[in-house]
DNA sequence: TTCGCTGACCTTACGGTGTAAGATGCCCTT
DNA sequence: AAGGGCATCTTACACCGTAAGGTCAGCGAA
């Protein structure tokens, strides 16, 4: 073998940090959080588990690393415009890169926050600041919509990943439910199956917008 | 050893499902799901890890159980008084029933629903309907309420945990970040550090009367 | 009484995980 | 040519979930 049992790829691409945490990103993409092992990562970089210790300081080091390469896919509030809209568009940006990379969700709440992340935060609260928001007014205004933000993906990522399998199994699960009993549930399982059932706005937005004017209202009178 | 090698506890108080599955939840509240473990679990039970294989089908079940409990915490509406306060009511139960199991949060979002879970869901949807929602309506109110609830208590088990360890590991943090290019950052922190500088409202209690108010609002005009 | 069944519990084993410690050998500088 | 730095590999350990099958107390039937 050439160089002597040393992998091949590396001579002609040599790793960098960059590329294992890209490379992570793709494979957590394709198989869930469940599926990035050490072992796994670095068999997809033609290496051994250990090399890549070279790069990041364990696994934690690394779930930060790609965690915050995730949050630099969220879009800034744009210091133009109304502030609904612009926080708007940035809302739906994050929301759209969790949807990307939907085992992103809970490792932004537990794992600390990055670089990209610390940009974005830092770019929403002075927009809102700057909008005429009061300093506690922006604090919860923060906390309202990052909750919204990530708890709305969470459900979702779990929703579409218990939909895999096709809807055969969701469909026996809802069999199951006595329709006497849990009218209601039924009712709202039912808007989740026949879009057609439910009026055009997606949740998230519905959600999001919800927040936003009661925000606008408060912002007004205060 | 009395028994030839069996477990002698077991005698005097034998397994059940119900045993195995309050363990596990007092275990996991100890230290944290990463903690719970089949092995550790069947030690603190007084039994080897196989033996649990007898009351639960695997990993996932005993999961799927432990998360149903902690849904059966959940204060229902009462269907009496105004939709609002009853909803209000409620919401804080299941936050407080999270933020009693801070692991429980991204559970609830990724298993699927216990007949305690539905019980609960059951409730809030009708006692929404009852209220004279319209399906739509109540469709969204359900999820903007499960965001908030669940986003928000996740972002608060991640940010208790970061705060392990004294507040010196956080404001280390925070001496790193530089005053001039993140002043809104870390006014945002300080809010979080010194509670006199926000109101009296909780950061949860906020978003949430948000939510409700805007859909008070909503459900007039409609 | 004794047989045999049942079912709760245990033993062993396998393939997976993260990572500590140290060996190896290429490349660059001197 | 000698030597050092450093990227990579090897080996090893403790832990994980769980498949397969063994063991034995207690009980009902003969």
């Amino acid at each position: 073998m050439a160089t002597r049992g040393r992998a091949v790829a590396n001579t002609r691409h040599p790793l960098s940090r960059e590329r294992v945490l890209r490379r992570a990103i793709v494979l957590a993409d394709k198989g869930g959080i469940e599926a990035l092992s050490m072992r796994k990562l670095a068999e997809e970089l033609g290496v051994e588990a250990m090399s890549l210790y070279h790069y990041v300081a364990n696994k934690d080091d690394l779930l930060d690393g790609v965690t915050d390469i995730v949050a630099s896919e969220i879009e800034a509030p744009s210091p133009r415009g109304d502030w609904k809209s612009a926080v708007r568009r940035s809302a739906i940006s994050f929301h759209d890169a969790l949807a990307r990379h939907p085992w992103a969700c809970s490792l932004m709440m537990s794992n600390g926050v990055g670089p990209a992340r610390l940009r974005y935060m830092e770019s929403l609260l002075q927009r809102l600041r700057e909008a005429g928001f009061s300093p506690q007014l922006t604090h919860h205004a923060y906390h309202a919509l990052d909750s919204h933000i990530i708890g709305f993906t969470l459900w979702a990522a779990g929703y579409t990943t218990a939909m895999k399998g096709g809807p055969k199994a969701a469909e026996t699960f809802l069999k199951r439910v006595p329709v006497d009993e849990f009218p209601y549930f039924l009712e709202h399982a039912d808007q989740h199956m026949t879009p057609a059932k439910r009026d055009g706005v997606s949740e998230f937005e519905f959600g999001l917008g919800l927040i936003l004017d009661a925000l606008e209202k408060i912002r007004k009178t205060a």
